[in-house]
DNA sequence: AGGTAAACCTGGACGC
DNA sequence: TGCGTCCAGGTTTACC
């Protein structure tokens, strides 16, 4: 499910319902995700009031006084704010008891997630997750541009598709929005990173901005209420200009669009908008 | 160091 | 209907 669009439209949809809250109780249906979940969670989270929810790269945090609760979606997690008594389904591995502010009731956050590529972990106060220590610059940030990107770029002989979607590069950037943004700027996804010049470096560098940003707005527009029980409109409401659309007409010149295979992930891409 | 592939899992789509 | 195969929005880990 989620790039960095669809967790920052997660963190949004999430806030005006976790923010400030009370944690209650937290339920470990499964003792481990893709990782053991430490004790930190059950030992040190019930009756820690929510300060803030934040995203660093495709990463949750949940921010309280005795520490941060660290999830990450993977590829099929998904996270709900539910009436307490909603009947669990199968994949439902985790609640976090959220208690009611001024008589509202008490609701539970569940976290779901089949295949269990996700996380849920902790962060000590003042700490920075060995996961997220050596994390790249995020995206929509100040940090980030196509000077930087450029000068990492230098001696990379892996195609300029692997290089972004490499977390210490630039995180938030995964498999469709890189074929997406590398469309954008008109570059071949097979391209050595190391022959990307200063100019096309900055035109990837706006074309990641503007398809990130652009699908962040509609995220945002489409999900406004994470408890309802979906949780996963929004996504693919940005029309994707190659992703998935193998054979299908370019939206731009018409030629068929090509799908190829990069270290084992599927890549889209026009071969007449993007020659080099 | 950088590049590549395997590994972790389940479910859905498709072909026979 | 059932079974085998392939595919999926991520990232760590192991190995050249």
């Amino acid at each position: 499910m989620p790039e960095l669009p669809e967790v920052e439209t997660a963190r949004r949809g999430l806030l005006p319902h976790v923010a400030g809250r009370r944690v209650g109780h937290v339920r470990l249906r499964r003792p481990d995700l893709r990782w053991p979940i430490p004790r930190e969670v059950e030992d040190l989270l019930p009756g820690q009031r929510i300060e803030a929810i934040r995203r660093r790269a495709k990463y949750l945090l949940l921010d309280t006084a005795a520490g941060s609760a660290l999830l990450h979606l993977g590829m099929s997690g998904s996270l709900r704010v539910l009436p307490e008594d909603t009947a669990v389904r199968a994949h439902d591995h985790v609640d976090i008891g959220l208690e009611g502010l001024d008589g509202a009731p008490d609701r539970v956050l569940r976290f779901n997630d089949p295949r269990r590529f996700g996380c849920l972990l902790w962060q000590a106060p003042g700490d920075v997750h060995p996961l997220l220590a050596g994390l790249g610059p995020e995206p929509l940030s100040d940090d980030f541009d196509g000077d930087y990107l450029f000068s990492r770029s230098r001696g990379r002989a892996a195609p300029v598709k692997t290089f972004l979607m490499d977390q210490a590069v630039v995180v938030g950037v995964g498999n469709i929005y890189a074929s997406e943004a590398l469309f954008l700027a008109g570059i071949r996804p097979t391209t050595r990173a190391s022959k990307i010049g200063v100019e096309r470096a900055g035109r990837l560098h706006r074309a990641i901005q503007d398809v990130l940003r652009r699908a962040v707005q509609q995220g945002g527009s489409t999900l406004r209420d994470f408890s309802n029980a979906q949780g996963q409109s929004g996504y693919f409401q940005l029309e994707a200009m190659v992703y998935g659309r193998e054979n299908q007409p370019c939206r731009t010149c018409g030629t068929p669009i090509q799908s190829i295979r990069q270290g084992q992930r599927a890549t889209y891409f026009c071969s007449r908008c993007q020659r080099s």
